[in-house]
DNA sequence: AAGCTATATTGACAAGCGTCGATTCAGTAA
DNA sequence: TTACTGAATCGACGCTTGTCAATATAGCTT
């Protein structure tokens, strides 16, 4: 006897995720987040040199966490004299979002 | 005279968000997000053999993708005879959402 | 049992990522 | 100008990731 059809064909949508799956990718390392759930918690901006005492990580690799999620544009730098300052950037929640309800149709988060 | 101070010091949280980052690095592929996608507009469950009909990939790649997302959590896949079926995890939104509000207290997807 | 099909696993490879050391750039203070 | 400090960039190094070819496993059909 012949094998019936695995399933009724399925609809593989044909969308180009590449930019939602680069944001998620910047989301992808727990230094990263860390950075993110200070500025989120932060009343001002965060100096540069408070995450490069705080992370275990030395100066340039903190440049290198920073720059990622600058180049995605989730937050946003300011030089002021020496020292330069982050903050989120103000649509960071907005963008997420966005790319969640690309792939995710329903409701995800609160 | 002496520099002023960079500013307020700034409070680091000390949290392990390794788990979060474990979850937005399985995300941060498009081809897992078009899997994704395609499971949560799936009325019903999706053969792995659609999946391999309509990425660009070949079917050992296709099930390394699969594993992945497996593996952290956001589908579940189930043998029936020949065929194997996927379908978004119950809590696959779940997960997601509360990795979000780990990093960002506010609200963040709708 | 043998033969076939769908999926998973393995091994290998190039490309990308995270980290560090060294250097360079930007700005301040003398 | 020179000297100093904070941040960014560069170069190199392992480790991981995505992909494919080959093989193995699970299940069906004779």
């Amino acid at each position: 006897m012949s094998m019936q059809r695995c399933c009724p064909p399925a609809q593989i949508p044909q969308m180009d995720l590449g930019t939602e799956a680069e944001l998620f990718k910047a989301l992808g390392d727990p230094h990263r987040l860390t950075i993110l759930a200070t500025l989120d918690r932060a009343k001002h901006e965060v100096c540069v040199c408070d995450f490069t005492e705080a992370l275990p990580l030395n100066q340039p690799a903190v440049s290198h966490h920073l720059r990622i999620l600058r180049e995605v544009g989730l937050i946003a730098g300011e030089r002021r004299g020496t020292w330069v300052y982050y903050r989120l950037a103000p649509d960071a929640r907005d963008r997420i979002r966005n790319a969640l309800t690309s792939v995710f149709r329903r409701k995800v988060a609160a």
